[in-house]
DNA sequence: TAGATTGTTAATCGATTAACAATC
DNA sequence: TAGATTGTTAATCGATTAACAATC
């Protein structure tokens, strides 16, 4: 035991934090690389990798070299292999529970949004506070009150939550998500809700987007 | 005319370009103006500011120094004054037309968000390539066809395209969309299309965004 | 082996922040 | 005037990239 913890302790020493842009970039590799495999190509290097994401090589080598070493000097990336590493890296290769918070009309088309499932997030739950929603099903999901929150996440083993409330009721409703556990947030509320440093929050916001693009079209 | 010529460039002396990064900020330094006039507030200091956002009081005083001198020292700035300055940067007092590309299921839950309207943005225009679709209306909306897109973008002055077609035929649709002239696109394909530089583009991609989180929940 | 491409170091670039003079 | 806060400079921090030895 002494052994392993110090072939541990070895293992991590100088070991970098990665950098949150780096995680944030990996997805985007793992898209590609599934649409390479589609494409039946089995071996990729780093400068077609950049050249899809429009990323410079460089950049891609340094990405992955905070996770290993996964390619081949002179050939390459086994495509299959540096995918199958990436779903390892990103906890890609499990079955996620999330929980959609707020069943209006934003919350019904994300419901219904069949992007989900296939990459593995699973919509199990639906909370609302309108007492006429309550019972009522949408895709066959029960829309339960956010007092039963706490039990659903246990019971469904929940480790994400979607968030779609009125603004106003947006920040009380993330601070009862993470009452219950949870410690990650996809936001679509317009609003940057105050959570503390172990959540990660994701704010998805298409005004918030156009609002910058209008500035390049008046400069 | 010569004079005024040279005060001109001379305000231009050593003007830097504003990092993208700031402009991406402002639309949200905007949200927290808006709402502190609902709050009645009529002035505010970076460090209020900052703590709205999590964003340091030295980064907002930054960022606004790219455009102007908008506070008073010892003071703070004006909350209508400073929301004016940045509407202003932004583009934000013109009204905006905008073409939705793409009317399928997604498509439609875009033409019936009600988020877009009160900050300018007017969807006045569909555009579908399914044969079924074309002639039908959603939300009030007649949808046409692609081969239409180049004069209904003259027709209404239309500057911004929402594209929400199949991944498949993302890149193809957004080169056509290009080609009449638009240089702003949100899409909401779960892919990352090439664009010439000139063109900004901004891809909402919930899956990728949850695909990043399950990084911290496995580490 | 020769050629190609990785993994990694060091240099560069750019963004954030600390500090403080200016000034309301 | 004293206190507060801006606007801005310079220092720091962090991310990107150029360059190249290692090696397939």
């Amino acid at each position: 035991m002494g052994n392993l913890s110090n072939r541990d302790t070895d293992r991590h020493i100088d070991r970098m934090a990665v950098p949150e842009v780096v995680i944030n970039r990996l997805p985007q590799y793992v898209r590609v690389l599934k649409s390479l495999i589609s494409d039946e190509i089995q071996v990729v290097n780093s400068q077609l990798l950049g050249k899809k994401l429009q990323i410079t090589p460089t950049q891609i080598r340094k990405d992955l070299s905070y996770f290993g070493r996964f390619g081949k000097q002179g050939r390459g990336y086994s495509v299959n292999n540096l995918l199958e590493e990436l779903k390892q890296i990103l906890g890609l290769n499990y079955e996620w529970n999330v929980v959609l918070v707020g069943v209006g009309r934003l919350g019904r088309a994300i419901l219904s949004y069949p992007g989900f499932n296939p990459d593995g997030f699973h919509l199990i739950a639906a909370i609302d506070n309108n007492p006429d929603l309550i019972g009522q099903e949408f895709n066959g999901l029960l829309v339960s009150s956010i007092d039963d929150l706490s039990s659903l996440v246990m019971k469904h083993n929940i480790s994400i939550a979607i968030v779609s409330v009125p603004t106003t009721q947006t920040q009380q409703v993330i601070d009862r998500v993470i009452e219950c556990g949870i410690e990650s947030i996809l936001n679509y509320a317009p609003t940057t809700p105050q959570v503390p440093t172990h959540v990660k929050i994701t704010n998805i916001d298409p005004v918030i987007s156009l609002q910058s693009m209008t500035y390049h079209l008046v400069n």
